[in-house]
DNA sequence: CCCGAACTGTAACCGCGGTCACCGACGCGA
DNA sequence: TCGCGTCGGTGACCGCGGTTACAGTTCGGG
């Protein structure tokens, strides 16, 4: 139906949650075809896992835990959004977050597609406000959540942590330089092939294989490269017809990784 | 002459310096007209008017200093590049460096405008690559240097750099991820509109006065928003007939800032 | 003081990709 | 089982902005 977001609705948004016709940045359920996700599925409870907290030791992650409660969002709910901000800090334990912006006349675009294990909404606690970010359950998610008094009391003070918040928010800068240039630089083609590379690189780590599905519909791409639906659904449908993927409803099949990544640019 | 950049020729341009047909993204000495500059022109020596530094004290501060030799770079030069990746931390001190990178077609984008007393080359002590970025020097340019081992010892252990080292790579994300979204979302106009009153406001601190010049050429602007020089030219053209702007080689005078405000999107 | 290089200005062309308007297909919930 | 909502697929149109090709202007250096 292709209804656009209006910024005043985006309030009565979290309380209509799965009631009317969501907004076109709000994706339905998402049912898991792979057994890829399975693997690492259900209980990552306990911090190891964890990027950030990888140099602590025992104890001390006990404590932290027991300062971070968890809660769970249903696929489609907004975590955060510019109308109601956070303050606090969120370690994604299952399922998949989407950070975005919306523009004034309600396009969407994906600034980052959050991976269970990881951190996010670390940007306050660096000073940053991330005013018109919206932060949104691609799957059914379960968060832990840690105040900005806890953040500070644990976190900041130690010198092992500070240090791997500076290698992620390096990362992301990083991250962010390569979108940008690729979306001044580089065809719409090209801009798709090289997200799903990324995608399906960093989904089973290891460089990359044959045969990898990405969950998104081609709605949650084209917000990903900054494109519209569209010319999406058009560029992997002549993907599709080379034998490089296999396009299933809300899933996308990587067929022959070398010639995508080949497609994404010299 | 409009040449393209050829990434094998970048390596002879480090050494062929000032000699024949500079690429594109190489200017000319740039002279100054305005005296902001002068105020805090010449002699920011020490280290305090550094932003990262703002909470040590005299002796760290000297010790810090000793540790961090000078040196100059002609307009024009690169400090780095990929065929000369460096691996050390830059204060500048005087003029200004921009970061870019180039697209395989020989483009350029710029990423980044460091101003004096900012530090950059902050990736690698985070342990990110920052391989196809460049930095150039747009006027001519003191920066301190500071070896990766001085980094480590002087800056990675104390939890007061770290921290403003986390608050410097926030704000560049939260920068980038603006940019990001102003490609994809805004047309030319409002980018270059925005852009400029960006550069007014961080030239001299506090909102944006009328009269604000900004010394860059419309190639500059360009490969800072993403464009062509051609339809830069253009757009300020048409702001300079609406009052807008006054225009001089290589400067763009700010007369109407709350229109130009206006003009970069609601 | 003049020459060449850089910077600026202008115009014609044209292709990528966004928008609009559909329709068919799948799948979930009643 | 049926129906509706979301997803996927397709085509026509058309405008923004990149590209190309010059011409005029300013400046710095020889």
């Amino acid at each position: 139906m292709t209804e656009r977001y209006c910024l005043v609705e985006g309030l009565d948004a979290l309380d209509r949650r799965s009631g009317g016709s969501s907004p076109p940045w709000a994706p339905g359920q998402r049912e898991e075809w792979a057994d890829v996700e399975r693997a690492t599925g259900d209980d990552i409870w306990c911090m190891a896992e964890v990027d950030i907290f990888a140099d602590l030791s025992e104890s001390e992650m006990e404590a932290i835990a027991a300062a971070a409660p968890m809660k769970s969002y249903a696929a489609g709910e907004l975590l955060y959004s510019p109308h109601q901000p956070v303050e606090t800090l969120f370690i994604l334990k299952k399922g998949r977050v989407r950070i975005f912006r919306v523009s004034p006349d309600g396009r969407a675009l994906t600034t980052a597609l959050v991976m269970p294990g990881t951190v996010f909404g670390e940007m306050m606690l660096v000073g940053q406000q991330m005013h018109d970010n919206f932060a949104e359950a691609l799957d059914d998610v379960v968060v832990c959540i840690m105040s900005r008094a806890d953040v500070h009391r644990f976190l900041l003070s130690d010198p092992r942590i500070s240090a791997r918040i500076s290698e992620i928010l390096g990362r992301r800068v990083a991250e962010l330089e390569r979108r940008l240039s690729d979306t001044v630089f580089k065809s719409v083609p090209e801009r798709i092939a090289g997200t799903l590379c990324l995608l399906a690189a960093e989904q089973q780590k290891r460089p990359l294989a044959r045969g990898v599905q990405i969950a998104l519909t081609h709605e949650q791409l084209a917000a990903l490269t900054g494109t519209s639906r569209e010319t999406t659904t058009k560029v992997l449908g002549e993907y599709a017809d080379r034998g490089l993927l296999r396009l299933g409803r809300g899933k996308i099949t990587i067929l022959d990784p070398e010639t995508i990544a080949a497609e994404a640019g010299r």
